[in-house]
DNA sequence: ACAATAGGCAAGTAGCCACTTGCATGTCAA
DNA sequence: TTGACATGCAAGTGGCTACTTGCCTATTGT
């Protein structure tokens, strides 16, 4: 299991979650062609498919294979952690 | 003004946050020596340092001086943005 | 004044990470 | 079955970053 923090530290990953969120369940061609056309991203297929991996392995996102295509689900439960870790207020 | 997901990306620096939180307003040398004594951390004066640097880049931590010491206090707000940016469920 | 304390600055280094490139695998449609 | 489509695998490369090292500044106490 990766690290979530690691996961969200870069900013394409980042752009891959808010793409989930706005649509969940894309294949990875889905995801390129959005992400370039939304968010001006220009990193090849496999620069994303190897995103989309960290994403997984941190747990923030899950896959199942249809046939050829590869649907993506997001997962934010493991977005609460880092919430809760620091509260809002320091100890007295 | 630095990047918030980029500050939290670094062990050493969560450990920072979480000594923060146990005991606001430490100087350098306070976080140094509990951070050895608690967490096992190995790291050396100038290495958490920088660490404090990037936090207070982030604005996850602000600082003062007070003769030749510095104390280190915690903000915990940019992280309310982390939870807010991915609702618990996706758009339908 | 002098030494000790608390911290800062800057350059150099080693390891990691995002990205590319090239090829391989598996699936559908004609 | 043949070609086009969707994805996977693996090695190589460049840049970023955490860390160290060495020296410097400023404050406090005796």
């Amino acid at each position: 299991m990766g690290d979530v923090y690691q996961a969200l530290a870069d900013p394409t990953r980042r752009l891959i979650l808010d793409e989930l969120t706005e649509r969940d369940g894309q294949s990875l061609f889905e995801l390129c062609s959005r992400l370039v056309m939304r968010h001006g991203v220009t990193s090849s297929r496999q620069a994303i498919s190897q995103h989309l991996a960290v994403l997984e392995d941190a747990g923030l996102v899950s896959s199942r294979r249809f046939g050829r295509t590869k649907l993506h689900h997001l997962h934010t439960e493991p977005l609460r952690e880092i919430a809760e870790r620091w509260p809002a207020e320091p100890k007295e």
